[in-house]
DNA sequence: AGCACGCCGACT
DNA sequence: GTCGGCGTGCTC
């Protein structure tokens, strides 16, 4: 090697010393087994490397190493330092230690290998998740917090956590003393709207309680707004040093910052999106996720893991408590309490009934019709009245389905789908030049004709957010309107009178609630065709009705608020009227048994090339139970076929899958791509 | 992505 | 008999 380049690390060598292993090594424990920064399926395996004397101490498992791999320099994280390799192989030396910082645990490498199994993807693929991007300025920072945080002994002994609101739920109290006294219950809950704290303060007692036992606890939600929300509770309750917060929104470098309080112990709190799910809390005593249902805890890259089904497996491997709080319920969430493995914590119908929104649902409203104004913003003549009625008390939030951005054309007259002459894609407004374009190979279609009429006048089919929030002025003059879209998030809005325009996860939070809360959007959100789209929909509204007020005044809070949901009648929106989300979920449930469809069972899709794809179907050996559907041709001569199985036949197909994947890799097949328990497709 | 190793053809 | 082409497969 460059010795010479390290003449300080040679003088420091001891040659005289009488070495029972290989010169120049390690003395105990010289091998390094590291898991290497590849994209190679076949290459998703530790490889061992033998520790220099001079790294022995910085090589502590769960560093960041350099290696020498095939001719090039990888990056890697040092996962166990080993007596012995395997016999027959000659090992390479450990190339450099990055940093001594321990990045990464035992429990989260073995959470981050049973995440790659589960979605037969690739270990580095998961640890990516787990461990931010080093920032080398951040480690020598000092740590500004000091050792030990939020261990300052109370001067009237050690406080007793409140379980009050825990224990508004038939189980919570049982729930709470649980986690108090150092168990692992595994429980799941639909909040409560509009009790004292609103759910961060639900949540943060779980937590406290756990805190309580001596242990750690996680916290994960779905996005920047709610973290902020909960960061707002914690800051005033337990203020901002009592816990670390972890979001790749918040830019490396901070990021980092609170990453290493958490790697080296100094945070026993941690909360954060879907990323955070894989903090290295040190003896992790309570995860809990709220909103599961919401897709942003879905990681949009490989392996796509859900951080729920992270938080179960890391929940088994650290014997942790789980907690899946949410607004409403998910399909998931109610398969684990009918398979037994987690409690439902339900409230009191009464207190229930007190507490949530008056729902109204407005269909049929001929009256909508008639008022073109009424019309354009898609207001049924209910949702006026009592927007107009709330406005004298508050805010009054409007769910609309979609950003303002590239509506899709229909024929004004016959209200046929505007598509391209030449690929048949949709036409959209062109923001810049106003004129029809193809939304896939973008050809301007000017002039424009319908295909069945021939009428050249198109209108817009999908009207988004800062549309209505026009249409709106219009329909309530003098009132101001603001809109908050995904491209303009907005967190929060003040206690005085205006309409909100908001899509579905991006309302903000009213003080004092909204006094009502107009979901308009339900038709155009249940025409997208698919399995979940009704529990989806459901979900959306749930979420923005628990942002209303209360029917009635409780707790200092005013009363009187009114959720207004149009579209035609449904299941889902029975559901609302009702605020039962959870036998929404069962029945859903119930159905997906019946049908054989997931979440009642798993799926794999696999992806390829046709003769690719149906070459690797062809050499899948999965077993008879296994159901196969395909293979579906897409475009590109790609070819997709399903695969539906039982929990518990999970284990065994996705590790077919993974294998047979790292065969086809290591034979320079082209790629196939393979989603476990995709979401969308069917 | 490189690098070793191996089989085969050409040249001393 | 030896040298060197590049094709296949492994990389600790």
């Amino acid at each position: 090697m460059e010795r010479s380049a390290q003449p300080s690390l040679l003088a420091g060598f001891d040659l005289s010393s009488p070495l029972p292993g290989i010169p120049n090594m390690a003395e105990e424990l010289p091998v390094a087994r590291v898991v290497i920064d590849s994209p190679v399926p076949h290459l998703d395996r530790p490889f061992d490397y033998l520790v220099p004397a001079e790294l022995d101490e910085a090589a502590q498992p769960g560093v960041r190493v350099k290696v020498r791999f095939g001719g090039q320099e990888l990056a890697g994280l040092l996962a166990e330092r080993l007596e012995h390799s395997d016999p027959g192989i000659k090992l390479q030396p450990l190339r450099t230690v990055v940093s001594p910082e321990v990045v990464l645990s035992a429990p989260v490498l073995a959470v981050a290998r049973a995440v790659a199994e589960r979605y037969a993807g690739g270990v580095w693929d998961v640890l990516r998740s787990a461990v931010p991007a080093r920032m080398a300025r951040v480690e020598t920072e000092k740590d500004a917090v000091g050792e030990s945080p939020a261990e300052e002994p109370s001067p009237h002994g050690p406080v007793e956590p409140s379980a009050a609101l825990l224990s508004e739920y038939h189980g919570g109290a049982d729930y709470a003393q649980a986690l108090r006294t150092g168990g692992a219950p595994r429980a799941v809950l639909s909040a409560v709207p509009n009790r004292p704290g609103d759910w961060p303060a639900l949540l943060l007692e779980a937590a406290e309680l756990t805190l309580a036992s001596g242990r750690g606890v996680l916290i994960v939600v779905p996005d920047a707004r709610d973290l902020t929300r909960l960061c707002a509770t914690l800051d005033e309750r337990i203020g901002e040093h009592g816990y670390a917060r972890l979001s790749a929104e918040d830019g490396a470098t901070p990021r980092y910052r609170n990453f290493l309080r958490v790697a080296r112990g100094n945070a026993r709190l941690v909360v954060g999106t879907r990323n955070a799910a894989f903090a290295p809390v040190k003896d992790l005593g309570l995860a809990i996720i709220w909103d599961d249902a919401d897709n942003s805890h879905a990681e949009p890259r490989a392996p796509y893991h859900h951080a729920r089904e992270v938080l179960l497996l890391r929940c088994g491997i650290e014997d942790a408590g789980l907690l899946l709080a949410a607004p409403g319920r998910s399909a998931e969430a109610q398969r684990l309490i009918r398979s037994g493995w987690a409690a439902e914590l339900v409230a009191e119908r009464k207190l229930l009934r007190a507490h949530a929104p008056r729902v109204i649902a407005a269909s049929d409203e001929f009256e909508a019709d008639r008022d073109p104004m009424l019309h354009a913003a898609r207001l049924p003549a209910a949702a006026w009245r009592e927007a107009k009625a709330a406005l004298a008390h508050g805010p009054v939030l409007v769910q609309v389905a979609r950003t303002g951005f590239m509506p899709a054309l229909r024929c004004e007259r016959c209200r046929t789908p505007a598509r391209c002459t030449a690929c048949n894609g949709p036409l959209a407004l062109d923001d810049a030049r106003g004129a029809p374009a193809c939304g896939w190979c973008g050809l301007v279609a000017n002039p424009w004709n319908c295909v069945e009429c021939g009428f050249m006048r198109l209108r817009a089919a999908s009207i988004g957010a800062d549309r209505t929030a026009e249409e709106l002025g219009r329909a309530f003059p003098h009132v101001k309107v603001v809109a908050a879209t995904g491209a303009k998030p907005l967190y929060t809005v003040p206690a005085t009178p205006a309409l909100v325009v908001a899509t579905p996860g991006a309302e903000p939070v009213a003080q004092d609630g909204y006094a009502a809360v107009l979901l308009l959007d339900g038709d155009r959100m249940m025409a997208r065709e698919g399995l979940r789209t009704g529990e989806e929909v459901l979900n959306r509204w749930m979420g923005a009705a628990h942002l209303a007020r209360g029917r009635d005044a409780a707790d200092g809070r005013p009363g009187g608020g009114t959720v207004v949901v149009a579209g035609e009648p449904g299941e889902p929106m029975r559901a609302l009227v009702r605020f039962d989300a959870a036998a929404y979920a069962e029945a859903e449930l119930d159905e997906r048994r019946t049908l054989g469809l997931p979440p009642a069972v798993r799926t794999a899709m696999v992806k390829g090339p046709a003769a690719t794809a149906d070459k690797f179907m062809a050499a899948l050996e999965v077993g008879d139970e296994v159901r196969r559907h395909g293979p579906v041709l897409l475009g590109e001569g790609e070819h997709r076929w399903l695969l539906f199985f039982s929990y518990a036949q999970g284990p065994a197909v996705t590790a077919a899958l993974r294998a047979l994947r790292a065969t086809f890799s290591a034979a320079k097949e082209p790629v196939v791509s393979i989603r476990i328990d995709p979401d969308g497709i069917l």
